[in-house]
RNA sequence: GGCCCGGUAGUUCAGUUGGUUAGAACGCUAGCCUGUCACGCUAGAGGUCGUCAGUUCGAGCCUGAUUCGGGUCGCCA
């Protein structure tokens, strides 16, 4: 092992052209692969900005030949020489161009050899990968999103610096909020018996902001939910957070659409059309079945209950005599890819959703073969085909139920798997939309009560003020989601500023006066001072990462993810402590185990 | 908490109805090679078949438990 000596670098290996041809230059970094051809060595360095081919051969001086023999893959290395146009060139890699013909070479750091190989391509388990993800990390794949996220960063920061908005850190060690997701508790030494919560996002802070006179305030914020993991959801990521004094729905959209344009320019050289489509919730729910419907394929969801008001099919008759409803997709020309085996498993996705099943109609040439037909009239059977416009090789597609969310839900999933699986999907397409006018309340079976959609500080909407005591179900709420190819991300509502008002949303959330005031106590006061009105919202950045990247996973545009069980396999976290600092905590573990 | 899938050289995988010494590719080691770039050629090393128990004359293969990983539903205001 060497000292990097005199030698410091001048270039970086991914940022060199033929326009350099020439130059004498020292650049430093790890041994990609080395290639020894007896008198002739090739040899790869990387480094964060790409790769850069180093050659060594009779010419080289002995002592410096002798050192590029010994190089093996991730020796790291600093090397001086001359950029030369290649003799070679290749269009495998950005200077594919030139090399690097070497006249000293110091070796920093050798290596062993690696658990797996450090290049793209290579297919190896994830969780070996995360174990060793600093060895991961160092394929180029891996590499350039993180340094692709942080560029994303300084656009988000410079939109914001220029339209006026104050960067601003709230805590992370906050009072635990009862409603939502489950807290991650963190125990106070100083006050032994009580707990600080990690939080779930800043929307407290940031609301205080406002009644604190800064106007506008964003952050990029760690946020922290103790739920269970999923390809694109880790307890612990990021939000661009941000909120906005004296704004409506319209000039929130407004903004962020203008920081969307930005991103997708600077970062990927698209340009997006704005505005965005702003879609009623209900239309999303009823069209899409969902509340981020993905609007890159059809396949767009239908009522037809009133082609059935007076049928003899039992499951149809019975939903809507309890007030339910029918629905249908016509999956227009798909008869030869649903095949019966094929129709059952998209059957097998509506009941994991709730539906009770999936009727269907295959029209082929041949025959037409019907889970239902067969209980209708000649007259409902002509007004279903005429409501769905089917033809000849459709295949109709029809959930029955009481409630029109679930019937909707259900379709909703059953149009998502036949455009994952039928490849309906075109992917080159960055769909962007605003879903608007949410509900303000949802019921909760498991609590029996009505919670808040969004969360209990959110406006409604001024026409249903009246609703919010005498028909919760009624009520929007000034609040709206992006949506990017069927992916929530983002949202944000506008706040409620009138202290009455909060009063009374709490009431219809079922808090008593002294629960509120437990809870929010602090929040309630501060609007009693002076309250502009306001509102924001906050993206999911691993999200807008992961989507502006056209990645599979979160965890591909995250440093360090987590893995299911919640835990960080490179370092083992979470992991046991020592009972010393347990009881420094005042805390003893329940053996329940 | 429920359901589904998986664990065999360092890595990715194959492994027949349960039957001799568990194979391949890449990687690794050694040698050769002056235009390679997934370099090439020759030779070699490398295995508790996740763990434990059971069935059997005999288990990588069958059974049970367990553990680890992935996906998903619940959950995620």
């Amino acid at each position: 092992m060497e000292t990097m000596g005199n030698l410091r670098r001048t270039n970086y290996c991914g940022e060199v052209s033929l326009n350099d041809a020439g130059k004498e230059m020292t650049v430093c970094g790890s041994i990609a692969r080395a290639r020894d051809k007896g008198g002739i060595i090739f040899a790869d360095l990387r480094d964060t900005t790409g790769i850069l081919q180093m050659v060594f051969d009779e010419d080289t001086p002995k002592d410096v030949f002798a050192k590029a023999e010994s190089l093996k893959s991730e020796y790291v290395v600093i090397a001086k020489g001359t950029l030369r146009e290649r003799a070679a060139k290749t269009d495998k890699i950005a200077t594919g161009d030139v090399e690097l013909y070497v006249s000293e070479l110091r070796i920093l750091s050798e290596a062993q050899t690696t658990p797996f190989e450090i290049r793209d391509g290579i297919n190896v388990n994830d969780d070996l990968r995360l174990r060793y993800r600093y060895l991961d990390l160092r394929r180029p794949s891996m590499h350039e999103p993180i340094v692709l996220r942080s560029k994303i960063c300084q656009v988000v920061r410079n939109y914001f610096y220029e339209q006026h908005f104050c960067e601003i850190e709230t805590p992370t060690l906050i009072k635990s909020t009862p409603e939502g997701a489950r807290d991650y508790l963190v125990p106070s030494r100083v006050q032994p018996g009580h707990f600080y919560a990690l939080p779930q996002s800043p929307q407290l802070y940031k609301q205080i902001l406002m009644l604190s006179g800064f106007d506008r305030y964003f952050q990029v914020a760690r946020c922290y939910r103790d739920e269970d993991l999923r390809a694109d959801r880790q307890p612990e990521f990021t939000q661009i957070d941000e909120e906005l004094s004296f704004v409506t729905e319209d000039d929130v959209m407004t903004i962020n659409e203008g920081l969307i344009k930005r991103l997708w320019k600077e970062i990927l050289n698209i340009d997006v059309a704005t505005p965005f489509v702003r879609m009623p919730w209900d239309e999303a729910m009823g069209r899409f079945g969902s509340d981020k419907p993905d609007t890159r394929f059809g396949l767009e969801i239908q009522d037809v209950s009133s082609v059935f008001a007076g049928t003899g099919f039992k499951p149809f008759a019975d939903a809507l005599a309890s007030g339910g409803t029918i629905r249908a997709i016509n999956a227009k020309g798909m008869a030869d890819r649903l095949t019966r085996k094929n129709i059952d498993k998209l059957g097998d996705v509506a009941k994991t959703y709730g539906a009770k099943g999936l009727a269907y109609s295959r029209l082929t040439a041949e025959n037409t073969t019907s889970s239902f037909e067969k209980f209708l009239t000649e007259e409902e059977k002509t007004a279903l085909y005429a409501a769905l416009g089917a033809e000849t090789g459709d295949v109709l597609l029809i959930v029955s139920d009481t409630d029109w969310v679930r019937a909707c839900t259900a379709l909703g999933q059953v149009r998502l798997e036949m455009g994952r699986k039928y490849d309906l999907i075109n992917k080159d397409a960055f769909n962007f939309l605003w879903v608007v006018d949410f509900p303000l309340f949802e019921y909760s079976e498991q609590e029996d009560r009505w919670m808040a959609m969004h969360h209990p500080f959110t406006m409604p909407k001024p026409e249903d003020l009246d609703k919010v005591e005498s028909d919760p179900g009624a009520c929007r709420a000034l609040a709206y989601d992006i949506v990017l190819n069927g992916v929530e991300l983002g949202g944000g509502s506008i706040r409620i500023n009138d202290p009455a008002l909060q009063d009374r949303m709490f009431r219809a959330l079922g808090f008593t006066e002294e629960k509120a005031r437990e809870s929010f106590g602090f929040l309630m006061d501060a609007y009693k001072y002076g309250a502009p009105p306001h509102g924001g919202m906050a993206y999911g950045l691993d999200r807008l990462v992961m989507l502006m990247l056209k990645k599979d996973s979160i965890r591909d545009v995250i440093a360090f993810p987590k893995v299911q069980n919640a835990g960080e396999p490179m370092s083992g976290a979470p992991d046991v402590v020592d009972p010393k600092q347990l009881s420094d905590l005042s805390i003893a573990l329940v053996d329940n185990h």
